[in-house]
This record gives structure tokens, C-alpha cells and sequence, in this order.
DNA sequence: AGATAAAATTGACAGTGTCAACATTAAATG
DNA sequence: CATTTAATGTTGACACTGTCAATTTTATCT
């Protein structure tokens, strides 16, 4: 634990994000700060500035992380061999939600609006494409073994990108108001809500059944 | 035009809100600052705290307007006598859409996270449900004339609310990679992105279709 | 008309992002 | 190994920001 303190860090950059994501997870991201991360870290105020170019870009990177750290969960889910096709993208589905359910700050900075739009950088772009083609392999995978319409999959897997991040905003955000969103649910998944702890699982398959089987009623 | 400048300016309040939405639209958010507000008003820096108690209650009286004329706009959708609850159904969805896309720095305000969880105003709050209550209100209605399957009606509101919300952060916000998402769709729908002219309608269809006929294959 | 409440003002404090100029050190090159 | 070069870290400065407290001006109510 004993580091001795020398003019250069050594690892500043990582140190940064860490820092960063600490910062956010105990006080919010609104509390995070170029000047106050260098100051915590003990370091000058504008030491993260030799690593990053502003501040939308040190937010890039946690964005640029977060998508890395969910392509890889939906690779897995993805590569589960004993699995059939539509197992496997159901498991995809579930592998995103709980995703963002457990790293909510990584999903937050990666999905909301303090990045703009045109100051994202080209590794951010290029790690948030490579997620989404893990949902549009799923959806390709079923299509080739006739399991589900074979639709232009580009829509389908925007489609499912839509379900599972609605039912993330809703877990993590209560952006519609979790209280009423969950109404009628089981007791079981309500009182998950109330306690902090949801069974994704079982949120999602109620969901999902929805987009497998349809909404219009059996005539 | 010419206005008497007298020492109490008489529509404070409104004269914030529409020129924060001024500044929005012209500059980003992130431009928005209660002493710029006072000063291109031409009244001092804190004279806008004798309107809203902090700069988050100044966000969260525009994300109300934006949900008071979505809730509008949803209303209308639902009172169209003239159509079948599932006609209902769907003119509410593409409503929904073509609200976000008609006003997106609206919407990003509603749906983003500068306003903090915990900050959110009571009347926000109210004026979130409204607006969630008519989707709720047309999956019901159909329900009732059994058009579409009698599970439970938050549910489907809330998948729906998914899509809808999925589609239009497509639309405004290019979150995931629009270009992409849009591949293999109709030329008219593409050409129509890039142009920023969408043709909202053509999109929801293809995606509720999904929604209403479910993805299984024919079998 | 006078009291009271509402609206707007100025001054102040602590914080911010970011730039430019400078210092220190590690790495690369002769 | 010595020296140039590039990377990294520092200090000072500027123009902002949110927000509070104390004060002044004005409208409204009795």
C-alpha cells in the first residue's frame, strides 16, 4: 500500500476513471469534476488534462468501458452452445438488462445525454456499434434456423434494443415511475422493487413473451 | 414590441422558460445557466431564483410543459371516436414518436438525467404520470373489447412504452448508431434520416407490427 | 395611506473548465 | 553513457457557474 509519491504518477489515466466512477457512484455524477479529480487523486487540478482532452472525453471512456464490458456479457450469452438459438437470445436479452441493473453509472454515462451527440469519440462509436451487433447477431442466429420472421433484422434487433432498454431505464432510473410501472406484477417482483433487489429475470420474461408471441389476442 | 422596462418584469417566469428553450435549441443544454438566463432577459443574475428555488426546478417546470402537451397529444389520439381502440392504440404510439421528434429538447429534458432522481418537483412528477396514463388508457380500452390479450395492462403499457421511447431515441438522438439502425430498410425511410426529414409513421409500423403480431416464425 | 408581501438587485463565496507558460522526469537517441 | 526529446505534472490566470444573504424597489391588500 506504501506507493511512494514521485513527480509522475504512473498510471494517472486509469487511476482517473476509477476515481471517476467512485466519485459518481457516492455522490452522483453531477459531483464529478476535472480539477476535483486531480485534487482527490493528489495530483494538480489540471494533471487529467495530459490524459484527457476535456471533460466530455473522460466521460467518453467510462461510456467506451461500459460498452466494452457489455459486449463481453452478451458475447457469453451468445456463445452458449447448449443453448438453442432462441435461448440465446434470450439470454441475451436478459444478459443486457442485468448488465445495466448492475453497473448502473457505466449505463447512465453511456446512454444519457451528457456526452453530445458530436463530441462522442471514435472509439466511444466504435465499442457502442460493436455492442449492438452482438443484439443483431442473436436475432441473425434465430433467422438462419427459421425460429423467428425472417424480417429485415436490423429492425428486430432495434426492436429488442428498445424492450430491453426501456425495461433498464425503468429498473435503474424509475424514469416511469417504478411504483406504478410494476402495478399488478406479482407481490414477489414488487416487493423486489421496493427492496432494491429485482428479479431481472423474471421482468424481462414477462416482457419478452409479449415481443415473442404478440400482443393481438387469440382469435 | 416596444416594452415599457419597468423595475418588475410581469412574465418572469415564462419569459426563463421560453428562453431556456431559446438557448437550448440554438446552443445545447449545456449552455443553459441561470446568470445568462437573467442577462439576455436583461434583469439581473438572481432574479430567476425568485422563480425557481434552483436550476433544477427550472428543468423540471420545462420537462412538465413537455409532458402536459405529450399527454395532449396522447388525449387526442385516444378521443378519436371515429377509430377502433387498436387504430387508437397505434395512432397513440405514432403520436408519442412524433412528439419526441417534433420536440426534442422536450423530450431529452423529460428523459435525460440532468434533472436528478431525488429532485425531481412533485408537479413533474404528476405530470409524468398524466402522460403514461394514456398509454395505459388505450392498451385498456382495447383490452376491454378484447382486441388484444387480457394480461396484465402495466405491462403492456410499460413494453409499449419501451418501444416507443426505444424508437424515438433512435430518431432524435442517434444513440445507437442511426445509420446503422436503419440498414436494409425502405430508401424513402434512409434518405430520409440523413435528409433529418423521417417519416415516423413508416417506422413505427414496421416496429409495432412486430410488437402486435409477435416475432415467432409462422410455424 | 400605510403595512405587508413579492420581485429584483448587488455583493460575496466557493467552485468550475480550460488555456498558456513553465518544471520535472522518463524514454529515446547519438 | 550523455544528451536531446517527448511525456507528464505544476502554477497562474480568465471567464464563467450556482447559490446565499442582505438590501432595495414596487405592487397589492387592508
Amino acid at each position: 500500500m506504501a506507493v511512494k509519491k514521485t513527480y509522475h504518477h504512473g498510471d494517472l489515466r486509469n487511476k482517473l476513471l476509477e476515481t471517476a466512477l467512485e466519485i459518481i457512484s457516492d455522490h452522483g455524477l453531477e459531483k464529478v469534476s476535472m480539477r476535483g479529480l486531480g485534487q482527490r487523486i493528489g495530483v494538480s487540478r489540471t494533471a487529467p488534462y495530459r490524459h484527457f482532452a476535456d471533460k466530455s472525453a473522460l466521460l467518453c471512456a467510462i461510456a467506451e468501458q461500459g460498452h466494452q464490458k457489455l459486449t463481453s456479457v452478451l458475447n457469453d450469452a451468445n456463445q452458449q452452445l447448449s443453448d438453442d438459438p432462441l435461448t440465446r437470445l434470450t439470454n441475451t436479452g436478459i444478459g443486457y438488462v442485468e448488465f445495466a441493473v448492475a453497473n448502473p453509472v457505466h449505463y447512465r454515462i453511456m446512454f444519457g445525454n451528457e456526452i453530445l451527440e458530436n463530441k462522442r469519440t471514435p472509439e466511444l462509436v466504435k465499442a457502442a456499434e460493436n455492442s449492438f451487433n452482438e443484439l443483431l447477431y442473436a436475432v441473425k442466429a434465430c433467422q438462419e434456423e427459421k425460429l423467428i420472421k425472417p424480417i429485415n433484422p436490423y429492425i428486430i434487433a432495434n426492436t429488442l434494443w428498445s424492450l430491453v432498454h426501456g425495461i433498464a431505464m425503468l429498473l435503474i432510473d424509475g424514469q416511469i415511475q417504478a411504483a406504478n410501472a410494476f402495478k399488478g406484477m406479482p407481490a414477489m417482483l414488487q416487493n423486489g422493487i421496493e427492496a432494491g433487489k429485482v428479479d431481472v429475470r423474471k421482468i424481462f420474461e414477462y416482457m419478452s413473451d409479449i415481443l415473442l408471441t404478440g400482443l393481438m389476442a387469440d382469435s
